[in-house]
DNA sequence: TCTGGGGTCCTAGGACCC
DNA sequence: TCTGGGGTCCTAGGACCC
């Protein structure tokens, strides 16, 4: 006999994350409309929320919509704090378990059955660990796929729980609008809207080649198979970062190039620590630009090395910003960032050795050194810097 | 309304190689 | 001499998510 190990899945979601926490700490702002962060809204407590404040708008009219709100700065320690702890309470809930963001997680609860009860019977515990053990309130979605248990925590917020039954997935999903599903946003429900399509069934009448001629291979393949109910993606632990990236907003203030150059600078030094902290090395370093009226460009460069040296990202990042200097000077730069990607884990001792002239021996006896202290297998390369930049030394067989 | 900071994935053209 | 098809990598831009 066969015995088909599909789902269920949960996706629990923390409501409100920052806004929750802030009201976890400070009794005085339970049940009270609470913002978190001034500029832009980050969070917003559902008190807040019922006076239409959401998040990413800006704080002024946050303001205006709710005057009575109290307003909090981020306390982003906390944040991460409590996302470990709940974090934990989804481990010993089960192994599978998939971050998605600091206050998101699909779990796989299939096979739990015999030891833990029903899915609506697991659900219904980790909101309660959650709540006694953290003191978050949490929406947990389930359903037999990762897309409709994600749609399900949507449509149960705040603080709520949605089983969709097997037999009533579609009739579930289709009256839904289609701003619900994973990867539409503005622009593709926009499209949608402009061929009548306004929920998940009038999606699902759209043939795919339909959809693809709209939105492109990937998102039309996309979108057809999730209006079909199709999602065939496992829960998938242990997800590996693919990029780190820092920015700064630096406001509508024109800033000199020594300015722009400091802030550069200390982006550099950020990334460089969170890569070393990591024991990860970058190989693309790209800047970021946001112009005065909202556009934005991206400038990179894919090194020959990888490296995890803040100098080595500095450099790169600050031939970028010089090459850029004409397009920034033109259109005034609202934003700076830089990401670093093509990552990969670090492996090897990296060290930049000064060395004069053409003395091999002296280089070779250096690189002795190295040997004896990082083991024989450490050096595999070498790069000879000064007057022949490129030029690549082999050392040892790998 | 005048907009933060952290990410993911896809597309498309050009260079280059076999 | 002129030609094909496939693959990888790099760069830039864009949509989307929390």
């Amino acid at each position: 006999m066969f015995v088909t190990v599909e789902g269920p899945i949960l996706h629990a979601d923390l409501d409100s994350f920052y806004a929750s926490v802030e009201q976890r700490d400070d009794p005085a702002l339970r049940s009270r409309p609470v913002v978190v962060g001034g500029g832009v809204v980050l969070a917003a407590s559902y008190e807040a929320k019922a006076y239409g404040v959401r998040t990413a708008m800006g704080g002024g009219l946050a303001r205006r919509l709710c005057p009575h709100a109290i307003v909090v700065p981020p306390r982003m320690s906390a944040y991460a704090k409590a996302s470990k702890a709940v974090f934990g309470v989804f481990e010993r809930t089960t192994p599978l378990v998939e971050g998605i963001s600091i206050d998101e997680a699909f779990l796989d609860v299939g096979g739990l059955a015999r030891i833990a009860g029903t899915p609506s019977q697991i659900a219904a515990k980790l909101r309660r660990d959650v709540a006694e053990q953290v003191g978050l309130p949490i929406t947990v979605g389930v359903a037999r796929t990762k897309f409709l248990a994600k749609v399900a925590s949507g449509v149960a917020k705040p603080d709520g729980l949605l089983v969709v039954p097997h037999d009533g997935e579609l009739d579930f999903l289709h009256p839904l609008p289609v701003e619900r599903l994973w990867g539409v946003g503005r622009v593709t429900a926009d499209k949608l809207r402009s061929r009548g399509v306004r929920t998940v069934g009038d999606l699902a009448r759209l043939g795919e080649a339909t959809l693809v001629s709209m939105l492109g291979p990937a998102a039309g393949r996309h979108l057809h198979a999730l209006a079909h109910n199709q999602d065939p993606r496992p829960v998938r632990t242990g997800a590996r970062r693919r990029s780190i990236g820092s920015q700064r907003a630096l406001g509508r203030r024109r800033r000199t190039p020594a300015e722009l150059d400091v802030i550069l600078a200390s982006i550099a030094d950020r990334l460089g620590r969170r890569l070393r902290g990591a024991h990860r090395v970058c190989r693309t370093v790209t800047l970021r630009f946001r112009f005065a009226d909202f556009t934005r460009a991206t400038r990179s460069q894919t090194l020959r090395y990888p490296t995890a040296h803040t100098a080595d990202i500095l450099a790169t990042a600050r031939g970028l910003l010089a090459a850029a200097r004409p397009m920034i000077d033109e259109q005034g730069l609202t934003l700076l960032g830089v990401s670093l990607s093509n990552l990969d884990d670090d492996g090897a001792v990296q060290l930049t050795l000064p060395f004069d002239g053409p003395d091999l021996g002296a280089l070779d006896s250096t690189l002795d050194q190295v040997r004896d202290k990082y083991g024989a297998g450490a050096v595999t390369r070498a790069m000879l810097l000064g007057h022949d930049p490129g030029l690549e030394v082999p050392l040892l067989p790998d």
